[in-house]
DNA sequence: GCGGAATTTGAAGGTTCATTCAGAAAATGG
DNA sequence: CCATTTTCTGAATGAACCTTCAAATTCCGC
């Protein structure tokens, strides 16, 4: 099996991740112990406390989902289909998107543990940065004409996305991947004077 | 003291508000029976068991949140201001808003409990519902031209308040209540083609 | 396959928890 | 002011929890 330290490492981290996702930001050890089919103890062994296996884990859900986003749109060239793409990159699939479910845990237990509200916030910034840069390049190209400064609408968008991912993981009845991309397109089109046409997606 | 017995419910329902924004959604019997002074088993002398008194105690917080915000348009007249100053009520005052942070915390267990996701999708949808009364209002005197139907435009606006609402719980630090009320209203007069112009508040 | 290192168990210690309940205390009202 | 009801306590119960640690097990280079 020749299983190395770090890749042990990192089977704890996503049991811990999933652990977060069942049981909530407050998950308890053992909950952590069965997700990896090991006692409390094990787990112990190999990170001082639970607290900072749970902000590793945590932290590594957050880099994983900035990386997929910026996976997304590499390759892309218009800044309108790089819009378009983030959006919805930026949506949980489903209901049961676990990254979004766990993100929204995190967001309920912000206020009460500073580092998750540093990260949270950190990873805000981070998203609307990336905005920045696609409406900006867009605008420069003379492919928008942005109705406001680009961090307003940055700050809009990852909002919206944010507000919709909590909305999904509520299991709304009427809003899915679907309606809610295209709720905040029709925000970004208006903040963009760009129509933002969706590309139906070409089957592989 | 003559304290009813309806006095003494409220007091323990608001015992557990308190508990829910120090501990979170997963708050145990015996910190609420801190907050009220009490002891485990008084409490469970008024209600069958922990989750009974917590489901309440959240939902009564939801129904002030929204009774606050009908209140708070109560008296004004034009559609513009109406939707100024609800958009205003929406978001935490400042970062120790407990209601907010009650709100939060069930936000980020919905997808644990059930019944939160229903009380939260409700609220988001009531929530809505009071936008659209606002902007159809506004479209029929001829105040607004809406650029998209009266339900896109309240779900998004919702949702920013909701966003806001996390990052201002997360102590974001260049996002503050004025912050955040500016860059909503900036998408509600893009989708209502009103400039919204804010009254400066009167001192009374 | 051997030996040392890495890993895991299982038990123990010491808290803490939700719930039940008998009885004390307080309020009520006649 | 006594009897009754309401309210609350404090103890008891049984279970779960985190952490430590010695011992058992597994892993891996040689």
């Amino acid at each position: 099996m020749a299983n190395g330290r770090q890749q042990r490492r990192e089977r704890l981290l996503a049991a811990a991740q999933r652990a977060v996702v069942m049981h909530g930001a407050d998950v308890r050890l053992k909950d952590i112990a069965d997700m990896a089919g090991l006692t409390s103890g094990a787990i112990l062994y190999h990170f001082p406390d639970v607290q900072t296996l749970l902000v590793e884990a945590n932290r590594a859900v957050m880099e994983r989902f900035l990386d997929n986003r910026v996976r997304a749109v590499q390759g892309l060239s218009s800044p309108a289909e790089k819009l378009v793409v983030t959006v919805a990159s930026g949506l949980p699939r489903d209901s049961d998107d676990d990254d979004v479910k766990l993100l929204c845990a995190l967001g309920g237990a912000a206020s009460r543990y500073p580092v998750y509200a540093a990260m949270l916030t950190a990873l805000y910034d981070r998203q609307v940065a990336m905005y920045q840069i696609i409406l900006e390049s867009g605008a420069a190209s003379g492919t928008f004409t942005l109705q406001h400064d680009s961090q307003t609408i940055g700050r809009n968008i990852v909002a919206l996305e944010d507000a919709y991912g909590y909305r999904m993981a509520a299991r709304h009845a009427t809003i899915d991947h679907a309606v809610a991309t295209e709720l905040i397109l029709d925000y970004a089109r208006l903040a963009t004077s760009h129509p933002l046409d969706v590309p139906a997606t070409v089957p592989a």
